[in-house]
DNA sequence: AGTTTCTATTAGATCGGTCTACCAAAGTGG
DNA sequence: CCACTTTGGTAGACCGATCTAATAGAAACT
């Protein structure tokens, strides 16, 4: 039960192996009538193309690599979804694998994609990347690394969501809603996103007489419980903010239970928003208000930045940034004064 | 700037490259010496093992591929994720594909991954998945695949939840609470996991004079808005059962938006459960009852069986049931008849 | 010294497509 | 009729690691 090669192929046919690659590869070099008796010769062999094989001489592997933090969050579930579609679309196939926010899993994962000689790498970086360790992985190989969603090197492509956008859109609705304080709670704290999230939310609130505190990050296991820890801890000190922002649906869920279980309502008694916008959040009750950072889009447009550096290696390092979308939903409302 | 082979590490070693290679794999027949040479070696050429090429020789490829449905369904990413894990453990790289439930789609990934030499398929099936057509695919290139979660076939490998037991434990729990009539709402109307926990249900309300109907099937996409439709559809033609139970914890969030939409309130005006207890279902108001599914241990479970599979594929079929857990949490209630 | 055993090492075939360079036959044009 | 192009096809090197079978040299044994 040995594996069926193009030798043998070529053999039933009457052919030479080099006119059966050239079938497979659809040359117009090859009448009907051989290429007819060549895929018959196949189908009766049950022959198997080895893509590895073809590997070997051609420079291409047509596989990428996907690094990603963890698909428990909808959001990056959906991001790798479709970046899993367009790389299909454009031919190639994936490798993927989950760092869950450890550096050194990431670097392992980085290492097996370049000794499978992926012809490309989509990293959604764990929190704590540096270029340095992974210069040495990367610059042996010279495989193109494209960052996704968040960024620590100004030397490689990114492409993500405008968070600075994203948090001024939000800090405006909010201080057209006539909240006085704010807080935003969760994310991992050394995140880039984080980060501008934070300096669009400032931007978006400055002038406008409103306390912000963003100083609640959080770790990023059990995203959920962080939110709802984080709200304990704010209102145990006695403080209750007008308007809680979380860094993400999965945090506002949190928010949610926490906020219930003191018998507060979100949207009445605090104003809650977020980020991301997954299908969740117009199923809460009240419904969530949250900026949407169109994964679809970010997916789509990394895969073709990607694709485009893998044609040409030699283009500076790329940036695009996603423009969000503001869902106003039930949960923030016309603030009127605690009675 | 080419790439730095096995021949050029030798040659500045000062040893054959057969040597080179019994280095790389840490053979014993070479004294340090000359393997920390040949290791410098490396280390000063920047040398990165090409993975294709030793497939080449060998009958392994290191790899595995996964299908799955949909990711942002988080059962299935969980899935997923521990899936990943284990085959990294296991030194083994993850070729991943999202079927989104689409036969066609499947069949091509299943292609791919076979072309790319994977030792074995983790498939997580499409609705409407048949043996037939998968056969040419699978028997000519004799790669081991295992079900996964669903099932189509007997003659190849299954791990997932006992989906019947699930069933019954939850109708049990219900009908102590005294329930008398209860509607299942949501899953893909001919999966095996949907027909297996309906003959469970059916089973554990045997006898205790439940009235059951399971007809409410509904398709795969946009899972928690088919939560919310069936219960308006129920609602809207003037039935009002005592107990809903939803096919996964996405459909029960569905279920709730749209109780709550009519002003009904989950677990006191109509008890809601459901199967698969993701990290969201304790965390809603009230938190879900749920039976919980292990993807953690199917996963675990599953990457061990297709790993025997690889090492002897004379093997008779095999299937593994993983025992669930009842959570039993606020939405189902002891009932009182309606006021 | 001669034979055996062991250690360290290696030449060269091999895996299965692909690619270059080349060729034979048929057709074309002058 | 000869040179020239086009068409259809092929031989054989090649990619880079692995594996078999073989070898040189040292040590051990008789």
């Amino acid at each position: 039960m040995k594996k069926v090669t193009l030798a043998d192929v070529s053999k039933v046919a009457g052919v030479s192996r080099s006119t059966a690659s050239l079938v497979l590869r659809g040359s117009d070099r090859i009448p009907e009538a051989t290429s007819d008796r060549v895929r018959l010769a196949m189908a009766e062999l049950g022959y198997v193309y080895n893509r590895h094989a073809a590997n070997m001489r051609r420079s291409e592997s047509m596989t990428l690599g996907l690094i990603v933090t963890d698909i428990r969050n909808p959001y990056f579930a959906g991001l790798t979804m479709t970046i899993e579609e367009a790389a299909r679309e454009a031919g190639y196939t994936l490798l993927v694998g989950y760092s869950r926010d450890d550096v050194e899993r990431q670097y392992r994962q980085l290492e097996t994609m370049v000794q499978q000689q992926v012809d490309g790498i989509f990293l959604l970086p764990a929190i704590g990347s540096e270029l340095g360790p992974m210069c040495g992985i990367i610059d042996r190989s010279s495989v193109p690394v494209l960052q996704l969603a968040r960024y620590f090197s100004e030397e490689l492509d990114y492409v993500g969501p405008d968070n600075i956008a994203a948090g001024q859109q939000l800090a405006r609705h909010l201080s057209s809603l006539g909240v006085s304080s704010a807080l935003l709670i969760g994310g991992p704290e050394q995140s880039s996103a984080r980060t501008e999230r934070v300096k669009g939310l400032e931007t978006g609130f400055a002038g406008g007489g409103v306390a912000f505190d963003p100083s609640l990050s959080a770790a990023t296991t059990n995203i959920a419980m962080g939110g709802a820890e984080g709200v304990a801890s704010v209102l145990d000190r006695g403080s209750w903010p007008d308007c809680i922002i979380a860094y993400s649906d999965a945090v506002a869920l949190g928010i949610y239970a926490e906020l219930r279980r003191r018998n507060l309502e979100p949207g009445r008694d605090v104003s809650v928003a977020s980020f991301d916008d997954i299908a969740m959040a117009e199923l809460l009750l009240p419904p969530l208000t949250s900026v949407s950072t169109h994964p679809e889009l970010i997916a789509r447009k990394a895969a073709q930045m990607l694709l485009n550096r893998i044609r040409d290696c030699s283009l500076e390092p790329q940036r695009s940034l996603i423009e969000p979308a503001l869902k106003i939903r039930a949960s923030t409302a016309q603030w009127r004064p605690r009675t």
